[in-house]
This record gives C-alpha cells, sequence and structure tokens, in this order.
DNA sequence: AAAGCCATGTAAGCTGTTACATGATTTT
DNA sequence: AAAATCATGTAACAGCTTACATGGCTTT
C-alpha cells in the first residue's frame, strides 16, 4: 500500500513537460496554471509559497535542473528544466494507477490530465489499469462484506457489525461509481496531443 | 464553505459521552477504541500520541475538563470529564451534515456512527439532512455542467473544457453514489441506543 | 498617484506520522 | 526470565495553510 504520491509535485513535472518550450518553466508562470478558471485549479489548490517550496524539493532530488535567467525591466527568472530522472519518475508516475477510490478525486484526475496532453494512448492504458485496480478493490471489499455477514451470529457485537456493515457499502457504492465513470471516460471521444499551451 | 472540523477531536468528545461511565474517560482506554478490529478504526486512524495531544487541545478550549485520579499498583490516569461546552459542541458537531462529498468517508461516518448511539433519533435526522445536502449539491454540479456545455463553442479552449467536462462527471458520479448509500442506510433496521460499552 | 503585475520567496503556526521514553506490574 | 499490559507522554520531522516581504515596472 503505497503511503502517498505527492500529487502536486508530480503536475509540476508536468506541467514542465507541457510548457511553451518543452522541458522548462518559472515558478511565477507555472502558479498561473494553478489559478481560478484554469483546468487544473478545479483539481488541485497550490499556492505559490508551496510551488516554490516543491520546486526546491524536486531540484533537491534531481528530478529538475535550475538556471538563472535575467531579463532587462523585469526580474530574472529561476528557470527549471527537467531531467532525464524527472522525465523517468513523470513516466512511471503516468504509468501507475492509485490504489485507493479517494485518491481518484485528486491524484488520478491530474494523472489523466497529463498522460492525454503527453501521451494519449498512455492514457487509454492508464484508464484500463485504473479500471482494474477498482475491480479488483471491489472484489475485496465484497469478500469483506461477505465474511461480516456470515461471522455476525458468532458475534456478541451486533453494533459494531452494523456499523462495519455501512463502511463496507459505502466503499463499495464509492468505488463502484468511480468504475462506471471510468468507463464513460474510456468510450469519451479522445483529445489529439495539445500544442504548445499559451496562458493569456 | 466550512474548512474543516476535526473529526477526530469529536469522535474523542463522542467517546466520552458513551463512556462506561457516561462523560468521562481517560487516554489509554481511549486509545483501545482506536485499535485494530474495533469499529471505529475502519474509518478513523489515531495513533496514541496524537490522541492525547487532542485530549489536551480540548482541554485548552474548555470542551473537557480533567483530573489526576491515582490507582494502587497502576500508573494514575488523567480522567478527563466533558464540559457543558463540550456536550453542546458534540451535539452540534453531530446535527451538521457535512459540506463535500469526499468528507462522507470519515467524518460523515464517525457522525454518523455517534449518533446513532446517542441519539437514534437524531441520526435520522442527520441521515435527513445529508441526503438533502447531497442533492443540492447535485443540482449545483448539474447546473456547472451545463453552464460548460452552453458556452463551450464560444472558447477555444476545448481541451480544458472537456477535462473540466470529466471532473465534474466524477463529482456527479460520486456524490449520487453516497445519495444512494445515504438512501440504504435510512432504509434499514434501526439500532437501540447502546448499553454501557465493554472493550475487551 | 494608485493599483496591479512580475517574480521571488520567508515565517509562523497547525495537523499529522513515527518512533521512542519511562517505570511498575502482571502474565507467559 | 522475558514479554506484555497499564498509562502517560515527548521528539523529530514532514506537509499544508495563510500571510506577508521585496522592489521595479506598467497600466489605469
Amino acid at each position: 500500500m503505497p503511503p502517498a504520491e505527492m500529487p502536486a509535485e508530480h503536475a509540476i513535472l508536468g506541467l514542465l513537460a507541457l510548457g511553451v518550450r518543452p522541458g522548462e518553466g518559472y515558478g511565477y508562470d507555472l502558479a498561473r496554471q494553478f489559478s481560478p478558471g484554469q483546468p487544473l485549479a478545479d483539481v488541485l489548490r497550490l499556492e505559490p509559497g508551496m510551488l516554490y517550496h516543491h520546486l526546491k524539493k524536486l531540484e533537491r532530488v534531481g528530478w529538475v535542473d535550475a538556471a538563472v535567467e535575467p531579463q532587462d525591466a523585469r526580474p530574472s527568472r529561476r528557470v527549471y528544466t527537467l531531467t532525464a530522472a524527472g522525465r523517468a519518475e513523470l513516466r512511471r508516475w503516468l504509468g501507475a494507477p492509485v490504489a485507493r477510490t479517494r485518491e481518484i478525486r485528486l491524484e488520478f484526475l491530474v494523472k489523466l490530465y497529463f498522460a492525454r496532453r503527453l501521451d494519449p494512448a498512455r492514457a487509454d492504458q492508464l484508464i484500463a489499469d485504473q479500471q482494474e485496480t477498482c475491480r479488483r478493490l471491489e472484489a475485496s471489499l465484497l469478500q469483506q462484506r461477505r465474511r461480516l455477514d456470515a461471522g455476525s451470529e458468532a458475534s456478541d457485537d451486533a453494533e459494531g457489525i452494523t456499523f462495519q456493515r455501512l463502511v463496507l457499502d459505502l466503499r463499495l457504492s464509492q468505488t463502484r461509481a468511480a468504475a462506471a465513470w471510468l468507463s464513460e471516460v474510456a468510450a469519451a471521444p479522445k483529445p489529439h496531443r495539445t500544442a504548445l499551451r499559451k496562458t493569456p
């Protein structure tokens, strides 16, 4: 069970890969992609403070390199460039479905956003893998439910078991809803590889 | 839009209200309620460290009082007692549905757990209010969806809009699943007021 | 003249995670 | 003799949120 995959940091890697000059970007411009109205803002909130913090961390772990780029009549930019390791990490992350249903709302949506724009074929694969993950989860939840029903006479704590049943039913219903949505997404018209972005 | 309601702290208030001696409890015993196998553990994870931290905070804000209770042949206990303010806060919290669908998985389940045990009639009301909240949310999401479809020709950013549509569809499907589950819960057999708990 | 944009951050505070400290007593 | 139970915490660290600092340039 993976503990957390830092969607914000991977989103930054994705934005760099998707940049006007692919593989490059700087803080202020990246911050615009998370401001209200931008598609990513509906899914992931990222204040400038945290964004710069993440950029420093990405540099520390070697997924980006930094270089100061002076401008005339404007403050210098700190331009970050994806390294080979950074690209590899982005590919790995984009290929891995999320383990928990609750992670679909945030992390999976971010993966999908970038996978579609960077490599539509891999996006289809990601959706398929996520469906499979949901199916396995559903099977596991169903099994737990059956075990609970089977052992319910043997126990004295009828109250606790009723509650555990509610919890499992909620998880099942959320997981099934996610699976149904994934099927819709898989059936929907595919986007084509995006041209260079323009943020007005 | 409420920012967060600290389910762990309210769960502690609930456990105190539900105690063998109603309104009283101490850290070590409360910690047992969050250990594996206990019904609350399926929903809320709370390590001893955080539990003691929360107890201190509850005392600071005046929702509990503390008194040291010596024992012979055992370490002294720090016994916490619900204050009038603490009881009022618990009642308020138990009566308020959660605003976001993602909060149903954790916070609403905790509310439901305690509402059923402390006051089944209020639990029914809570479920009804939560259903109403889900209905409103669904209506709002549908409206956003319609607005998006209507304005989609006028925009040049077809890619972003397609993605926003996916996001809204996921939220809709999750919200509807939660609403359906709530209907099941409302229809399910009701528990009776629980007797004093026993944690073996 | 004021407001806002460009571009970078820092600082403080809260929540949460993991692991360990302490020391007596009871069970295996 | 070793391990678990009782009972309370602390320490270190990571992540997030909110707010503010700086300072030149451009738009209203």
